[in-house]
Parts: C-alpha cells; sequence; structure tokens
DNA sequence: TTTTATCCGTACCATATGGTACGCCTCTCC
DNA sequence: GGAGAGGCGTACCATATGGTACGGATAAAA
C-alpha cells in the first residue's frame, strides 16, 4: 500500500508545483498527468474529479502541517520558548509559497468548499493547541487575564500583521529572511505581554 | 461624456456582483455583456480584453475606496479620533463583500499583475497617510517614539487580526456586526498605545 | 432629411479543458 | 508460465469561453 501512497505524494506534489507556478488556472488535468507521468484516467479514478485534486491537496497540505505545529507546539519544556518557536514556525509557514499557493486557489474556490476545508483542517486544529498553550502561560504567571481566543487573536495579528494579505497579493518585498522569524516571534510575545500584563498579586 | 462615464460605471458594477456570487469563474465576457444589456464588442472596445477589466474594476473600487479613507482621515479636528474613525472604516472596508471578492481576484491572478495593482492604488495610497497621521499622533504625545511603518503595520495587526484572513477564505462566523467597528477600533488603539507609550519626559 | 458614428444582439470561430474510452504494457498472484 | 488487474499513453468528445464579424437600430450631427 505504501507504493500507492507514494505516489499519490507524488502527483499531489506535481499539483502544488503547478499550482505555484501559475495559479489555480494553471492546474490542468492534462499538465498533471504529463508532469507527474500517469494517466488522466488514473487521476479520475483515484481523485473522482478535478476539485477532489484539490480537495486531496488541502487535506494533505493541512495535515503535514498540523504535524509540523504540533511538533513544533510539544518539543520545548519552557512554556516561552515553545510559544515563541511555535509564533515563528507559523509565520514561516502561513509566509511560505506552498501555504501561498494554497490559500490563494481556496480563495478563488466560488463554491467556498475549499476554504472551509482549510479553516476546518489548518485553523481548526492548530487555534485550539495554541489556546491550550496560552491557558499554561496564564496558569505560570507569563501571561494575564483574558480569553484565549481573544489572546490567540491578538497574539496573531501581532505576529502576522499584514504580512500574509502582502505575500498572497504577490509583494516579495515584505518577507523576513529566515532567520528572522524567531526574532519577530519574540517581539510579538513581548508585546502580547505589555497588553496582557500579568497582575502583581498574581504572580504570588 | 459623462453618461458614457455612468454606462462604464454600470458595466464595472456588474462586473463585481458576477464576481462576488461566484468567483473569478463566473465572470464571463459573455455573462458581462447579457446582465449589463450591452454587446461583447463594446467590452472588447472598452476594456482590450478579459484582463483589462479586471484592471478597470480594480482601480475603479480602489479610486473609490482612497476617496472613502481620504475622508474619513480629514474629517476630524481631534487625532486620536480620527485615527480610531480610520481604523473602524478600514476594518469595515476590509472585511467588506466588495473588497474580499476584488482581492480573491487578484491573488488568483496568475500574472500577479492585478495583486501588484492592487497593493499599489489601495494599500499603496492609504497607508502612506495613515503614516503621516502616525506622526502628528507622535508629535501630539498620543504615541510613543517609533517608525511610522512599524507602528501602522503593529496597529493594522491589532485591528485586523486573522478577520481579513479568515473572511477571504469564507468564514463569515467572525465578522464584526457594523456597530461594533469603532468598538474595536478603540481598543486596537489603546492597545497601541500600550505598547509604543509615550515616555513621561515627553508629555512637556 | 441624410449621413455618420455608436452600440446592441446574434451568430460565428478557434481553442482549451474536463471527462471518457481503448489498446497495450507491466507486474503480481496463482 | 499463464491470467488478471492496474496503470500508462493517446485519442476522442462535448462543452464553454475568449475573441471577432456583421447587420440593424438609434440618435446626434450636417
Amino acid at each position: 500500500m505504501t507504493i500507492r501512497d507514494e505516489r499519490r505524494r507524488q502527483i499531489l506534489a506535481v499539483v502544488l508545483d503547478l499550482l505555484r507556478e501559475g495559479g489555480t488556472a494553471s492546474v490542468t488535468t492534462a499538465r498533471i498527468a504529463a508532469r507527474a507521468r500517469c494517466s488522466k484516467e488514473t487521476l479520475y479514478s483515484w481523485f473522482g474529479d478535478r476539485d477532489g485534486i484539490f480537495r486531496a491537496l488541502v487535506e494533505a497540505q493541512s495535515a503535514q502541517l498540523n504535524a509540523m505545529m504540533t511538533r513544533e507546539l510539544a518539543a520545548h519544556a519552557d512554556c516561552t520558548t515553545t510559544m515563541v518557536r511555535a509564533g515563528a514556525a507559523l509565520l514561516d509557514l502561513l509566509t511560505g509559497e506552498a501555504s501561498l499557493a494554497i490559500n490563494r486557489s481556496a480563495m478563488a474556490d466560488g463554491s467556498g468548499e475549499l476554504g472551509a476545508l482549510l479553516l476546518q483542517h489548518g485553523r481548526g486544529r492548530t487555534a485550539p493547541q495554541i489556546k491550550a498553550l496560552i491557558g499554561t502561560l496564564q496558569e505560570e504567571g507569563r501571561i494575564g487575564e483574558g480569553e484565549a481566543t481573544e489572546i490567540f487573536q491578538t497574539f496573531y495579528g501581532l505576529l502576522v500583521g499584514d504580512r500574509q494579505i502582502r505575500a498572497l497579493l504577490g509583494d516579495k518585498s515584505g518577507r523576513p529572511r529566515p532567520g528572522e522569524f524567531e526574532e519577530l516571534s519574540r517581539k510579538a510575545f513581548e508585546r502580547l505581554q505589555k497588553i496582557f500584563p500579568v497582575k502583581v498579586n498574581e504572580m504570588a
């Protein structure tokens, strides 16, 4: 079975490449088949129809990214460090070409199905983990009172700003360099602490 | 001449409607012509080709939104009030159906031309105005030291958070209700002041 | 009134794409 | 070794779309 999964992976990798190169319009079944060296019949047999290919790509990519975020969120003992590194990973991910390409195609999908899928598999899985981490940070006196959802939204805003939107629109000038993600995430966290400060009597 | 401009406006309104209803794919020259009651020949004569229609729409919409932001930014004497109201208008605009539809099509455009156009005509015009306002706020001791670009980005993040992205992906649950924009903008500004506080000796 | 330009409605064309069918090859299983 | 299944490559079809051409109506200009 694993050989088949690997083949499937290859095909979806080709789809992602095509998506990155020329957007949704350049992803045609004929092109996928040609570049992946498979027949169109196989494509339709495995994925149903063209939309099924996109759905499969979104799911596969989401699963991969979730795995990455889960790893990042579980690896470090120090809560603050974990949060900063998770933020850095998230920012790296969100401004990466793969994520941009998939988000673009999900947004362009008229039915809204792809967008819903991305929200569900992507943010729907990662956000709760970060919120749980926020709860821990509050217990340890690193972050003050506040609803986890709001704190998460605020952290997201401080971290990402308008970078994702600008990147989605094709502005390549603003993307941080590889080494900067951690620095930016640290800064966002410090600012988050200024907005949700720990009260003195809570620190006891 | 103004009769012709009005006709042009009508046609672009139809295009925007089609865009909102079914995304880029549903905008076909035949459909535009049918709903706008004009001939395809007129479409091509006025806009060159299909891409030209999109370009015209982006420019027209950007101009309109810029006019709105300029109005909002110039109307009030009190700097803080101006900033808060401008933020509210910006948030309202960015999460509105028209802006979402246009941004989606710009992002989906494989050539990146539309995205560049949107950045140039949209953010490229509004951001400097807000930055100027930030300068004034600093002079009046409402906001502390910091580079205008960074302060703007931070304000944007605090204001918008992940609302725009979620809306672009089709999540309708998170959109603020009409009355909430001003409240949210006020909160974002207060938080901005916590991050860029005015030093005591600057207040003299 | 005649002329001219504009624009609508429709028909038309070439092309590209989603989706299907079929022949042949390869690889596995008996 | 034979048989069956799965998959590749190619050809094929219906359809939709961007773009063009043309006749006729309308309205302004002469």
